[in-house]
DNA sequence: GTTAGCAGTCGGTAGACTCGAGTGCTACCG
DNA sequence: CGGTAGCACTCGAGTCTACCGACTGCTAAC
């Protein structure tokens, strides 16, 4: 083996064990538990070499090493081939999306629960943006008397609606309902403006009406996240400096927009893993996150993500992050859920 | 002062002090901080007595007094009379509740932010049991071909819809409609068995699957939990034992289903403040709850709580508590959301 | 019943010491 | 010249001790 390669397998099993026992590695540990064919003292060269370039550090002197941020990069670059999961979790994977059935809200909360339960660590569940998000029909409907219902079916099955006062009926209504289901259909929900007129003022005012709340719930509905798994991140504590680290982090996990941008954002990048302090967001210079898009008929409907330390599991994280989208889009295929 | 009198007045200090400062307190703090006109020796007297009625405790022989949790249950029995909030908070729920106005569940969720923000501890609401809501009409609408979508409007303004396969159209879509609402309209959502029948089989199939559809959403939805403000479990920490116990708690929370039929549970019982070791749940014997119900039309709607350590301002808790839930009730009356 | 005064208790902190895990270096070897 | 053995050195973690100070509990006096 060249040297080059060896020092590349060190920081491989340097990783490998500190994200299995949270503590420094020592280059004993490594002779050890791996079969290099060398010596202790050739490790601790390569080591001091590896700590040169960046991939490792010393907590102290006299202590062994840990990866750096990227000593993380370096791993999950060339080192996670995209393996399968475990057979008992494929199970687990299938078993939930064969058997699940329920509105697409909950399915995604769930999603984001059996996320984390699988990976042991915070999960997310980000819906689409909502201008990628194609209506494919609207209409109104009349609930009560003076109370109107807009019902939209999105390209991905949701279902959203919204209450809406009216006292229209009828043709009116009907009319409304067409006006309605031209203006938006076919378009995404990006606030729309251009008024339609029908020559009823009553039922212009009622479609515009409808228009404005759909497209604001649309919004809403599309910065929501959905997080499964927040007690992980308590007992993660330790990887994170103080209580008050752990805090903050539940606090962003709470106000979504921001997760929510900034997965949007990786995503947008290609970035499929995010590594400490390659993350801008303060919050996350001791987390990393593993992410992979879910579709549907080929067409990008959200994202599904893991939220740990960075001493995590890259390669299991991004089985099951794969496993979870590919089931979902997979699910979510038959247009209606 | 009677001495009686005088015992109590130091219990209510020693509350008042340990919840403000979070650790033991001495005699002398007692006599510095309120004008008792006794010396520090005579509530050293009066803290003895206390603490062998079972009021206070001490963690070791030489340090200050904390109250038990009875010492806490006669706080809250005789010193927190339902007083209002500071007007700067009572400002704050009124804008809240003025300027929002979103779907229920929105609705619900942002409220248990803001209960959390005003107490600044972990704060839930809990929808009403199945059991409890009257449905007020159903329908059943064609949004696409070989998709219905059920609508049902419930007591409580909130609009339920559940999304179904049939091919029916037209009349007997219409029919199926009608029979539909007849078989929940009024009733509540518990599960129904009674099959109504219509001499039409796709008619009968259709009313079936959408009354089982709606039934089963039902107790699904109001079993959900509102919690908003985790975060503050995490920064509460130091009040609990060990970090694990806070993951256990944030588990607890995200599982639902549990914290749900405690509130309830403790409602049916008349029971608005929960100390300690008077929860029977395990995880929450270092926890309080605070609750008040919400009403609309008279009925009860539902419940929202707050949940913090012992070591919590009860009287401003009940007060947000109390300020929020009639505000809830009084916003939800409008019956439609 | 209240108080002053004082002895006694105990947690918390700082310093001294030891132990051991691990490194870095140097000299040596194939 | 890469690899290795061996050894000195470093430094964190744990233990022990002493000490300080915060409070109490008690007793005797008012």
């Amino acid at each position: 083996m060249e040297a080059a390669e060896r020092r590349a397998t060190v920081l491989k099993a340097v990783v490998e064990e500190y994200v299995r026992t949270a503590q420094p590695v020592a280059s004993q540990t490594v002779t050890d538990s791996r079969d290099l064919g060398v010596s202790s003292a050739t490790v601790r060269n390569d080591m001091t070499q590896l700590e040169r370039e960046g991939f490792l550090a010393q907590p102290h002197t006299s202590a062994g090493r840990i990866p750096t941020d990227q000593g993380y990069r370096y791993f999950v670059d060339h080192f996670t081939s995209a393996g399968g999961l475990p057979v008992g979790q494929r199970r687990a994977v299938a078993d939930f999306f064969a058997t699940t059935h329920r509105a697409l809200e909950d399915l995604l909360h769930e999603t984001s629960q059996l996320l984390a339960k699988l990976t042991s660590h915070a999960a997310v569940v980000v819906g689409p943006d909502a201008d990628a998000v194609r209506v494919r029909s609207a209409q109104l409907v009349a609930i009560e008397p003076g109370t109107v219902l807009a019902v939209v079916v999105l390209g991905n099955g949701a279902v959203e609606r919204e209450v809406l006062r009216s006292e229209l009926e009828g043709d009116q209504l009907a009319r409304a309902s067409r006006t309605f289901d031209e203006a938006i259909r076919g378009g995404t929900l990006a606030p729309v403006t251009e008024s339609t007129s029908t020559g009823d003022r009553a039922v212009d005012a009622l479609v515009t009406d409808a228009v404005r709340a759909v497209t604001t719930r649309a919004r809403h509905v599309s910065d929501h996240l959905y997080v499964g798994g927040v007690s992980r991140l308590a007992a993660e504590q330790d990887a994170f400096a103080t209580t008050a680290t752990t805090a903050r982090l539940l606090e962003m996990l709470e106000e979504q927009v921001v997760v929510v941008s900034l997965v949007r954002d990786l995503l947008d990048h290609g970035v499929h893993v995010s590594i400490g302090s390659e993350n801008d967001v303060d919050e996350l210079r001791d987390c990393s996150i593993v992410l992979a898009p879910y579709q549907v008929e080929g067409a990008l409907a959200g994202t599904v993500g893991v939220l740990g330390p960075t001493r995590m599991d890259y390669a299991q994280a991004l089985a099951a992050v794969a496993a979870v989208s590919q089931q979902l889009g997979r699910l979510l295929l038959p247009s209606v859920s």
